[in-house]
DNA sequence: CCTAAAAAGACATAGTGTATCTTTTTAGGA
DNA sequence: TCCTAAAAAGATACACTATGTCTTTTTAGG
């Protein structure tokens, strides 16, 4: 249960991935795939739905590329999850028989709810920049 | 991301069921499956599980069915959802190219731990009889 | 125009979630 | 002992989603 897809993992390593480069720095896209290990037509998908989102900026034909569409401090890992994965969501109605919209009836409900925001507070507390900064501590080696 | 599966639904509403009925009380798996409204042969499968976990205790033959293995309040809801699901783990390793093995170098790591300790720690505060009195609240009316 | 590169959409495959069916085992009652 | 009730176990079927590829189109620079 919970667990984060390979879309998830792929979208994270390639973001990070640009997050560790100079500002406004354009990469190219299989350069990118290549150096996190990722197919570069799964990632060329990823890389469409950030840029629609605004995390990324792209830029096409000759000389394009990608570039990250904010600073690095102020993407957090959480918009990234749920740019690819959807809205964290754990509850479907559980408890009582087909009633999740009479949530009168549903026990449950509230505790999905606490997991959610404790998964999304995990989430939101971490940024592009820690996580570039703790990649570039052991690339140095 | 991150949804419970209709087996985990399943299992919750059905040992909720259990633990609303007196204890010791012997049910039919296809009155619990009615009640709950759950195909039962589905039912039946994750009852299978929940015996050999010994969540609930099982009698074969005539007059046999299903009673809860523990008392309501000593089952958690964490227990009830990794005895279907399996064990809670939101990560794969993500971050530096397929070596979560290296795990110096995964510095998302820790981040996943925390999101998987958060989860368990909601889920395990809930018991079966929390789930179970709160239904009766509303099924008097 | 020619080439480089991303965008978009269709397609293919594997795996997992969801569910059913049949056969076997166990137990109680006539 | 036999018949019936009920769960256990295993095989099977289907749909959906995750994963990944391929082709065509659009955009932009030289």
């Amino acid at each position: 249960m919970m667990e984060l897809t390979r879309k998830g993992e792929y979208a994270i390593r390639g973001i990070v991935y640009l997050a560790g480069k100079p500002i406004e720095k354009v990469c190219l896209l299989s350069d990118i795939a290549a150096a996190v290990d990722v197919p570069p037509t799964f990632l060329a998908k990823i890389f469409q739905q950030f840029s629609k989102m605004g995390l990324v900026k792209s830029f096409r034909g000759t000389g394009g590329g990608f570039m990250l569409g904010r600073t690095p401090e102020s993407i957090t890992l959480l918009e990234v999850v749920e740019a690819v994965e959807g809205h964290i969501n754990p509850n479907r109605c559980v408890v009582n028989p087909g009633n999740c919209d009479r949530s009168d009836y549903c026990n449950i409900h509230p505790i999905w709810m606490r997991v959610q925001e404790q998964v999304r507070s995990v989430l939101e507390g971490v940024t592009l920049k820690d996580l570039a900064d703790a990649d570039k501590t052991y690339s140095n080696t």
